[in-house]
DNA sequence: TCGAAAACTGTAAGCGCTTCCACTTTGACC
DNA sequence: GGTCAAAGTGGAAGCGCTTACAGTTTTCGA
């Protein structure tokens, strides 16, 4: 109500008004720029608090030509993630005055309209690597937009912020062929992201250190589901192994090693009904699962602890992320932790820099990861190790 | 680098001159409104194309006196409840055209100057009841910003949406009486926010309803440390009452029921270091923990499970959210789902309603939630139940 | 007390877009 | 072929702010 004279908002028009001064002095005030008088202050201050007035950010990024704000384009929300991503983005974005604008792909219906309309509304933008194909970022590059990629291989014209990925997955990989694993499997779709392609290269690289064969990856979606009935269908084919040993299908990854009297075991009659196992090579099951994210291995530690596997004498299981049920399922789940907010943050202070242009040649930050040792992977839990890698 | 032909972005002025139209028409073309002839859309469309025209939105709202832009004030972005939420309001957004701007008060140097940068910027303002206090909302509607309010209480002058928790939280302790426990307790403090205090009065609704004494509420922060340390002092004080009974501590709640030879129970030397126990009535402890929220649920079944005391025999447990931990650990957590996605997309429908102007009359929204049984709290696993109430 | 410099204030010209209004062209119909 | 409405187009006036520039006042040293 209260606003301008007229009901709507008031204008510096409306404050100068009141203040009986001009609208420059009063942009002035309100700036901080250029030299005023303490009564000028006082009188401008006083009328924009009695009207209400909030000046309108449009005018003014007309004015001078820009927007004081970062677009952000993230897939997704789903899991901690993309929030402590945003989250440290946000932080950094409040403490230097910038807005944050947030567009979201996933779902929705028009994407390209979506980001052109930010594109016209901050003065560059950070985007997650799976939220946009290449040419969209190339697209906004055309456009003269600075553009930061987020987990996303480096792309002339732009920077590139990203958490390490091989190098950790080497090192958890050979980890567990330290402890006598034999039967790796990696568990995701190296094609779903980045990261996770990062993660296959590093789980083959410490295979190949020590002359053994690479399975292919198990291609199966970074969710819960997935992995659920990933882990049934291996459970079948122990099964069916049992039952019937060399019954013919393709599938058979050979059975899983399941050791006597352990765990539940019972009532897992339903298993067999659960869609095709995945083709895999025959010979003796795996005994190590290496899973792309915290999602799918837990389902799998669920699953595979149900039907009476014991994790981690028969199969040990290991993540990527460090959720929160990582460090409440039992056993522990051993998995990877990367610094989301600092990655958010230092996206957003790369953005900056080039917007200012304090900053013209092209950055490509990598930032390290924490490998977060538990009882899944069978070594000692409580420990820890960092997995530092620089940029 | 290829925009305007100064090499700075590109205009509709460079488009009208590439395609020797008015910018008027280029206008016309380019919002699809008013009449123009096939012949000249198709030149803005390829002038446009071919100078990457990215239109500036900030002389269309200018122009237009409107942003078509919703902004967004949450306290904090930790948990899944705000990704959850932001998502539900993204994909509302999305689909409406409309751009969203994120504030995140927590941690903020300057919240009222974020919020004052926030209202210049957008047509109006959803707030979460945790991120702002009474004045500083009240200050936004004086302005006339229109206002949603999230997990708050109604105010005059704005609409509201929150979830339902006091019957849900009544129901959820009436269940726990039903099932025999005597000694409930309320961990997490009520002062916290309104929905806390909101599931407090449930609990002590049920209490009350059977003409019980309704206890004073733990009040603790609603943090998985929190948790952890108040187990601890539970723990501490089971033992101390075992080692010498009537210690004269004020602040024995009585010991635990421990049952026997159950959970590892060992090495729990270090508990009795631990900080000193929250004031509690003498008399046994309790033996049913009706928790705030699912963090600190999680933490004190994983500390009582590692003192050695059975959930749910001896203790049952509570939660509330339905985190994706609580149904990975076991017992699995009972807890009550919130409808979060939903909640977020109803704020931006509300928040919408009230710029066009094509509701006046304020509306207060209540969303039902769902009691999610699990093993924690001695009942059923896989039951399930609705909560249902209406707004 | 005077003059120059510094401090302060106001005028006015944009920033890039939308849209009212007036004008020209086109096309349908008699 | 002429008339009139509809379709298409352009000119120009803002939207609310910042900021060069010019004008006015104050300050301060001599």
């Amino acid at each position: 109500m209260a606003s301008g004279p007229t009901g709507r908002p008031a204008t510096i028009y409306d404050v100068a008004a009141l203040a009986k001064l001009s609208i420059a002095t009063v942009s002035r005030v309100l700036q901080g720029t250029g030299p005023v008088s303490a009564k000028a202050r006082a009188r401008v201050d006083h009328a924009a608090h009695e009207l209400n007035y909030v000046p309108l950010r449009a005018a003014r990024s007309l004015a001078v030509q820009r927007h004081e704000a970062h677009g952000l384009v993230l897939p997704d929300l789903a899991g901690p993630f993309y929030g402590d991503l945003l989250m440290g983005y946000e932080r950094w974005a409040g403490e230097h005055g910038q807005s944050v604008i947030l567009t979201v792909t996933h779902g929705n219906p028009d994407p390209a309209r979506s980001l052109r309309d930010l594109a016209g509304r901050v003065d560059g933008i950070v985007v997650h690597g799976n939220a946009l194909d290449l040419p969209a970022v190339q697209g906004l590059r055309r456009a003269n937009v600075p553009v930061v990629l987020v987990a996303h291989p480096p792309v002339p014209g732009c920077d590139s912020v990203r958490t390490e990925s091989a190098s950790s997955a080497e090192q958890l990989t050979a980890r567990l062929l330290d402890h006598g694993r034999t039967r790796l499997l990696f568990v995701g779709d190296p094609a779903s992201s980045y990261d996770v392609s990062e993660r296959y290269a590093g789980f083959s690289a410490a295979l190949r250190a020590r002359g053994l064969d690479v399975p292919e990856p198990e291609r199966v979606p970074l969710t819960e589901e997935a992995g659920a009935a990933f882990a049934t269908s291996l459970l079948a084919e122990a099964d069916g192994a049992r039952g019937a040993v060399g019954a013919g299908r393709g599938a058979a990854g050979g059975e899983l090693r399941r050791s006597a009297g352990t765990g539940p075991g019972r009532e897992r009659g339903a298993a067999s009904e659960r869609g095709p196992a995945p083709e895999r090579g025959r010979g003796p099951g795996p005994d190590a699962l290496v899973c792309a994210n915290d999602e799918l291995a837990l389902a799998i530690l669920k699953t595979l602890g149900e039907g009476g596997i014991d994790v981690p004498d028969d199969v040990v299981v290991t993540g990527w992320d460090d959720v929160m049920a990582a460090r409440y399922v039992s056993p522990g789940l051993t998995t990877v932790r990367q610094p989301m907010a600092e990655l958010g943050r230092l996206a957003a202070q790369r953005l900056a820099e080039r917007i200012t242009g304090e900053r013209t040649r092209g950055r490509n930050d990598v930032l390290g990861t924490e490998l977060v040792l538990r009882g899944s992977c069978g070594t000692a839990p409580g420990e820890r190790q960092a997995a530092r890698s620089t940029g």
